[in-house]
RNA sequence: GGUGUCAUAGCUCAGUUGGUAGAGCAAAGGACUGAAAAUCCUUGUGUCCCCGGUUCGAUUCCUGGUGACACCA
């Protein structure tokens, strides 16, 4: 019997130690990396989304880094397929691929795969987003009610962008929302071996603000004003841009800036955090376990 | 040394015409299936500085103390 190749997933809240481990494991495997990470997919933010080193990616193949231009729709789907596309190619060559990153839903739709849904096409997301500033969230809310009766019930009514997301894709589709949505898991063929870094919070914390500081040191406040005009883009919806946007803009001092992306960054990661918690599969590792963990 | 003001949640402060208290920030917890570093939800017991007094009852009023600040010497 043929061993199964194997797909290193390495997770784990934002600063880590994430992507230094993935490259270790990687020399060790002798294999590619694939990012997972919503943000480095990105070209020209390579300071805040704190982008593998120049060394890093010398040293190691990355794929799924640097590649979309800002105003680039992307979503968990294409991620899939891209993703999986490339790990099956790696992982040919190689016998293993290793997986990086902490863009929750992207990990989960690689593992698990995630529903089959129309691309919304651009004129019915503006046509749409035209008419919810004109008649308000009531009228969303009801839309939905009209067109997916058993998604209503269950959507939480509060938060407006999950409303209309089902709405434009009812609208694409022709179908209900709860028609598409299976939630059905696929199986890889290959086995998923996924871990999550762990580390006391206050370390985890400490690290946070001192690497926030460094990107300033970087040079994140440069970077921010070269994409600032780009900013209602979704790309750009970021922490540590958003916050060096509003000092731009005059609504934030430079120290509160500062202060709020540490603190951002600090409940991203406890955001993450709580996501992995409920996902049976994860196995933890200590954030000073080596490589020979894995093997 | 004298006079005045203040002392309430980790921080900044509000408030109780006497019936043991609440905002912002900080912090904590959670949801999540095609924008996810997004989006959304939930959580405030604290010797109301200390000792006494008045009162059925004091964090609130009064005496004294301690500390901070301001002004006068």
């Amino acid at each position: 019997m043929i061993e199964k190749p194997t797909m290193y997933v390495i997770t784990g809240p934002t600063a880590s130690g994430k992507s230094a481990l993935a490259v270790e494991l990687a020399q060790r495997l002798g294999t590619e990396i694939i990012s997972a990470d919503s943000r480095q997919i990105y070209q020209g933010i390579p300071i805040v989304t704190a982008m593998p080193t120049a060394e890093e990616r010398d040293a190691v193949r990355h794929h799924l880094i640097d590649m979309l231009p800002l105003d680039a729709y992307y979503s968990a789907s294409q991620f899939e397929e891209d993703a999986l596309k490339i790990a099956s190619e790696v992982m040919e060559r190689h016998g293993s691929v290793v997986v990086c990153g902490g863009s929750m839903m992207y990990v989960d739709a690689l593992c698990n795969g995630i529903d089959l849904l129309p691309t919304v096409p651009e004129s019915i997301r503006k046509g749409l987003a035209e008419e919810h500033a004109e008649k308000g969230d009531e009228w969303l809310l009801a839309e939905l009610l009209l067109l997916d009766p058993e998604y209503y019930e269950k959507v939480d009514k509060r938060n407006i962008k999950r409303v209309f997301h089902a709405v434009e894709i009812i609208r694409s589709a022709g179908k209900s929302y709860t028609e598409l949505r299976t939630g059905e898991r696929r199986v890889r063929p290959f086995a998923i071996r996924k871990y999550m870094i762990e580390m006391p919070r206050e370390m985890l914390f400490n690290r946070i603000n001192s690497r926030v500081d460094s990107m300033i040191a970087e040079g994140l406040e440069e970077e921010a004003r070269r994409v600032y005009p780009q900013r209602a883009l979704n790309s750009l919806n970021t922490v540590g841009l958003k916050e060096m946007f509003a000092m731009f803009d005059g609504t934030m001092t430079r120290e509160e800036a500062i202060s709020r992306i540490k603190k951002n960054t600090r409940v991203y990661a406890k955001k993450q955090m709580t996501w992995w918690a409920r996902d049976r599969e994860i196995i933890p590792l200590c954030w000073n376990a080596s490589p020979d963990a894995f093997l």
